[in-house]
DNA sequence: AAGCCTGTCAACCGCAAAGTG
DNA sequence: ACACTTTGCGGTTGACAGGCT
């Protein structure tokens, strides 16, 4: 498909896997578990790179997949958490259970990308309108604050379109939490020391107090979550928060409040000042 | 009925981070 | 510190299905 072999896998399959191919893996895993993806096919009796084979697992024949048409709620999740993260479909995915990046992005291509640039241009158009409209000397009883725009879609939440982020692909340790010893620096480089898997137990779920700087201008003061340690002798947006880490770090249930809990409270947070985005290009390099 | 067009989605790719020796 | 391998990520492609002309 598309284009060429990435190394020479002469007489491996490619394309569709069949239906023995899927059992010959689903077998293999049940028996010895993920991993080793590069030796997996050939102790599996497959002829398949490990990379296809991981694929494969991950994307479709893992049992926790869940199946079927995203639902309305989902796709307004995926809309609002793209609207935070950009294209991080891994980190999306992680707050949707049972789907998968590959999945997400799919949709959001085929049907979210779309319909939220339709209604950016709508938005656009009727602010356009608007401006006419104050041109031709037209009242308007208040001078409109810079809000995020958000158009409703019949039956669900407003799409809101306050900033898309376009990050590169980066990828987010599942432990990584930033501390008062870890710069900026090394948080972009990603040489991270941030945090090891052995220091926390994944399932650790706390509440936590934002720390001083956030709270103060976010307005919000706890969220329930993994450890995140902030610097506050520096003030929010340097002390070290950042919207990957903290939805990385916020443990994915089936409380869906909880989810949109998280959300708002993350919202809050960057819709504090605009000017962060002007006056401090810092911080928004982190999620660019 | 046949051909074209469009949308969907599984699978591929290269790249970069993380892990290992 | 370095080189090499493994794993994970996001972008892209192309097969396929269904709708349209």
């Amino acid at each position: 498909m598309g284009r060429a072999p990435c190394c020479s896998k002469v007489g491996l399959h490619r394309g569709s896997w069949t239906a023995r191919e899927d059992t010959l893996l689903v077998n293999y895993i049940q028996a010895h578990g993920e991993g080793q993806w590069r030796s997996l096919p050939k102790r599996a009796g497959l002829l398949r790179c490990g990379k296809s084979c991981r694929l494969r697992w991950m994307n479709y024949l893992r049992p926790d997949i869940k199946r079927g048409n995203i639902t309305p709620d989902e796709d307004d999740l995926i809309i609002r958490l793209h609207s935070l993260l950009g294209n991080r479909w891994s980190l999306i995915a992680k707050r949707l259970p049972g789907r998968t990046d590959n999945e997400i992005k799919n949709y959001w291509n085929s049907h979210l990308s779309k319909r939220v640039e339709n209604s950016e241009t709508n938005s656009k158009t009727s602010k356009e309108a608007s401006i006419r409209n104050n041109r031709k000397g037209k009242k308007t009883t208040e001078k409109k604050k810079d809000k995020p725009e958000s158009t409703a879609r019949e039956g669900t939440t407003p799409i809101v379109t306050t900033k898309v982020h376009q990050p590169k692909a980066i990828r987010v340790s599942k432990f990584s939490v930033i501390t008062r010893s870890n710069s900026f620096d090394s948080m972009i480089s990603g040489s991270s020391n941030w945090g090891s898997e052995g220091s926390r137990r994944a399932n650790d779920i706390q509440v936590f107090d934002f720390p001083a700087c956030c709270s103060g201008i976010a307005g919000a003061t706890k969220y329930i979550g993994k450890a995140m340690v902030c610097d506050e002798d520096q003030e929010f947006p340097y002390c070290g928060f950042d919207a990957a880490t903290f939805l990385d770090e916020t443990p994915v249930g089936d409380d869906t409040n909880m989810l949109e809990d998280i959300f708002e409270e993350y919202q809050q947070l960057l819709k504090g000042d605009d000017t962060v985005e002007k006056e401090t290009p810092f911080f928004y390099s982190l999620l660019i």
